[in-house]
DNA sequence: CTGTTAGCGCTTTCAC
DNA sequence: GTGAAAGCGCTAACAG
């Protein structure tokens, strides 16, 4: 366990301090500061020689002291649920890479946590934040009545979540239209022929769950067909959630045609899942994903689906974030981004039952 | 941009201090300190004390200071490369979250940086370590000679990586043993009567990718099968380069009835490109995966795939990196797991050619 | 323009 | 067992 120690690497690495520098300089160590932070009140030829001789040296600044001074960490954290994984798993992590990505460029870090237990959840974001790991956080997979929104607007830690909730009002979110979305591609199947639209919806706790659903029913409204619950199957986003669903679609014999999956998982679930069953994609069943994860392109056939830009959703959620943590009201930050139809193989005309 | 600012959540979150605790409690700080560090010269009575008032007042140690005081930060860094999103996104993610609860477990956070430009890369990690901001990093994807490794190498830094190199000799890694595996896999398929058996390669530039050739020409020598050039075709672990294999071979009118992917995503590219070619899967042609991502048990035909765990990865890593923050010889943490043979339905016995 | 003094919140000496 | 003093490396506030 232990180990033989490398007294090379024993010893942490030698790292420049401010007041080294500022010796060799020949300068006081607050000059040294604001010269590096490039503060108006210093002649231009003693920033030059303070950058170069910090350069020569290697000179970093410690951010451990930076923030101990300023208050902040410049990191913002996001939980996951370990749970979760492998479900969502390919859109929360382009997401992810996203917002990292797009964090990155307003240079702040990424936290990342996973928690096991959901008992555990809140616990974490309190504890993350009290010790003053992040300055605020970005929340995923909101639920409708959730519990973390109440948590941190109580006390005043900055977040934004992706996805509204019923407290929608007062937090700062990001969300896709999910709703106008589903409401559109009932309509682009009807507009194909399909009278017996499915769905198979995902899962129930998510608030963007009931959006869908809603979206669903709209569209079935405007294309003027009625409204059967028995075609409105449960759902986990995950892919196993939309073989079972398809399966249940088979077996009572509805005269269903296409289905509108929750997800780009579920979709690719249902898909193999009917193939398997002898059932001709799109030939005798159009499926429908939602959320145009890479993934979906290259299944075979490819999805047609709900696509929105995880990279942009990423990109926004950086701005929002830092304006809250620089003081701005969270309702300021409150931002509904559409979804598109991407048209691909996996949905066709009706077929003449 | 700016907004109105809500006084009540503009204002930082108060939170209590060390030095506010020890006045409630009427001790000094360092007793305060001591007693919640549970050291045994403070009395037990003393630690109830401090213990219920600290609590009572939501009191949760600055992980800044102590990050300032300690010298360490409990944090571990991992880059990840944007280019690469999507791609072998499915296994970096269950990989990343593996990764993140299992050092969880070990009281240490995972901070998370995506570098859009590989140029900036080794800039990244120097910056992140020398700002303090993390203790050590993981490295994935390791490349045959990598850069990073000789820089983090030469100052010391602690890492592990998740893959071997040429330099692997001298530092921490955890690898997969692919060649075993790909030779294991030919094996497999050979034993189903396959005789001629392509390979569709990973990204070139990581080590691993010629480790899995490798192991695919053994299997070829072991099964008394002649290696054939023409029959390995270049790739980058996505499934784009599984359908492109794929549509080359076909092509190319060569009688292959068996393909080795370098990774899932290839080998469900490949297959989703088969489906379309009317190639049926597994009845004309196998195909089989690598890692043992969860999508693949999903897909249509479930992928026969040569898996491995991203959680015990993960975990093994934890414990890796752990110890070298400690001071371990990063000799002494060099672990090769195996893969093992998942058959499901995508592949079967030769067709009669 | 630059230097001096303080202090962020904690933990580690070292006395008592 | 507990307290007093010092300092991690930085920046803000005030002098000069």
């Amino acid at each position: 366990m232990s180990g033989k120690v490398t007294d090379a690497l024993k010893g942490k690495v030698k790292r420049a301090t401010l007041a080294e520098v500022a010796s060799a300089v020949g300068l006081a160590k607050p000059t040294v500061s604001r010269a590096l932070n490039d503060y108006p009140d210093i002649s231009d030829e003693t920033k030059r020689r303070v950058r170069e001789t910090a350069e020569a040296m290697g000179y970093v600044a410690s951010s451990r002291a930076r923030q101990l001074q300023k208050g902040a960490t410049d990191a913002i954290g996001l939980v996951i649920s370990s749970a979760s994984v492998g479900l969502q798993a390919a859109y929360q992590s382009e997401f992810t890479s996203a917002l990292a990505a797009a964090l990155d460029g307003h240079g702040l870090d990424l936290l990342l946590h996973s928690v096991a237990d959901p008992v555990t959840e809140i616990d974490t974001y309190n504890r993350l934040f009290q010790q003053g790991k992040v300055d605020g956080f970005v929340l995923m997979r909101t639920r409708r009545d959730d519990e973390r929104i109440r948590f941190l607007t109580e006390r005043g830690v900055p977040f934004v979540t992706q996805g509204r909730t019923d407290q929608s009002a007062e937090h700062a979110w990001i969300d896709i239209d999910s709703q106008t979305a589903f409401s559109d591609a009932v309509g682009f199947l009807a507009a194909k022929g399909h009278g017996r639209i499915a769905m198979i919806a995902g899962d129930e706790t998510i608030y963007s769950s009931s959006l869908r659903i809603a979206g669903y029913r709209q569209g079935l409204e405007k294309a003027g067909i009625a409204f059967d619950a028995d075609l409105v199957l449960p759902g986990d986003f995950s892919a196993a959630s939309g073989r079972l669903g398809l399966r249940r679609l088979v077996d009572s014999t509805t005269d269903v045609t296409a289905i509108l999956c929750a997800n780009d998982a579920t979709a690719m679930g249902a898909i193999s899942q009917a193939v398997e069953l002898g059932i001709d994609v799109p030939k005798q069943l159009s499926v429908m994903g939602y959320d145009g994860v890479r993934m979906a392109e290259m299944f075979s056939p490819p999805l047609t689906t709900l696509s929105h830009s995880a990279a942009e959703c990423g990109e926004r959620i950086a701005s929002m974030i830092v304006g809250l943590v620089g003081g701005d009201a969270p309702t300021d930050h409150q931002i509904l981004l559409p979804a598109q139809i991407i048209e691909r193989r996996s949905t066709g005309m009706a077929a003449n039952v």
